[in-house]
DNA sequence: TCTAATACTGAACATTATGTTCGATAATAA
DNA sequence: TTATTATCGAACATAATGTTCAGTATTAGA
């Protein structure tokens, strides 16, 4: 990729992410972005079709890296104490999150958090599929499994959401254990 | 209220739920909303400052609803059998929800589903505050009860939306046992 | 270093949606 | 009946979107 495209890329995911962090995603216009990324017109235009296109390339270049990190990890090995181990995927991501990679904190506390918790939602399932099914980590029920998927990935979503409201007074081990508490009863402790 | 003003909203609001069932949000227009409801331009404006302002009364009107007829049902009272009573607050409002009571099913189904049920999770909150909070309904934990209260609403919506998504297949009677086995552990068995 | 390809620029433009104004008309409450 | 108030609809100003194009600058590769 030509450097010119590279560089002109990043300066408009940094200002629009900049944008993102104080306004409100339908108040800022393709205007302000062009402005604060120092770029024309005409060149915002080649490289995202609308600012939705904008917005739905940062969230996969924002998530998939995150999720794809996690995705190396070794699928989840369960103690005999009814807990997931220390080094669980949940906590993984916590830890990583802290990192504030790319400043995705910023926006997933913004007053835009909804859009962006979204998407971390929906990325997360496919983790979560890849991690516990088919492998009987789940404590078999009469659950369907898209069902516990679902539940397994919102629940933790919103658990990230409520530590961040919250200006993140928990270590990610404890954010781990709040999780764990409401999550525990669905994990197979047989195994 | 005049009977003109009544007529006017009650036409926007129909027209609006007609077009928010089949067209993405964004891409209806004041006008569209305008033509449907055959009211004049000016008198848009004079009952809605903008589209999202409609959106909110819509919304409030429909979860208000809801919620409020359910806020009028005596608090939960619970079997020692581990388990929400048969005529618990969350089966109440499914079948609530299968009247579908001003088509708000079809909202909840439609492409728009993200928006309702975001609104739908706000006021569920409020009522499961008061039905849970300060009367020991909760397991004792360590959780703090923002936390607790969080995780109910949305796990009880991601279960509601679960459950369009798969053509409410599920009696309400079903789906309350889902629901139940996902969040019993959290209920306190003792009283 | 030279060159062909390609990316960026910025102004101008057409298009579309928003929200306001106002004089005329119609419906309502009392 | 009458004073009040809501609606109408056309016209208007404003603002954002997305496109076009001719000129300029940068790049990768020979």
């Amino acid at each position: 990729m030509d450097r010119r495209q590279r560089k002109t890329r990043e300066a408009i995911f940094n200002a629009f992410t900049r944008l993102l962090e104080k306004h409100a995603y339908n108040q800022i216009t393709v205007q302000d972005i062009i402005d604060d990324a120092d770029v024309g017109r005409a060149t915002f235009y080649t490289h995202f079709e609308t600012k939705e296109y904008l917005l739905k390339d940062l969230c996969e270049e924002l998530f998939g890296h995150i999720i794809d990190t996690a995705m190396g990890l070794p699928h989840g090995h369960y103690h005999y104490s009814c807990k997931l181990e220390a080094d669980s995927v949940f906590l993984h991501l916590l830890r990583h999150l802290k990192e504030n990679d790319r400043n995705i904190l910023a926006l997933l506390s913004s007053q835009n958090n909804e859009i962006f918790l979204q998407y971390f939602k929906t990325n997360l399932k496919k983790l979560i599929k890849t991690q516990f099914a088919d492998t009987g980590k789940l404590k078999q029920s009469n659950l369907p499994e898209d069902f516990l998927v679902n539940h397994i990935s919102i629940s933790f979503v919103e658990t990230v959401s409520w530590w961040l409201c919250h200006d993140m007074k928990e270590t990610p081990e404890e954010l781990t254990e709040y999780f764990e508490n409401i999550m525990t009863p669905l994990f197979n402790t047989n195994n």
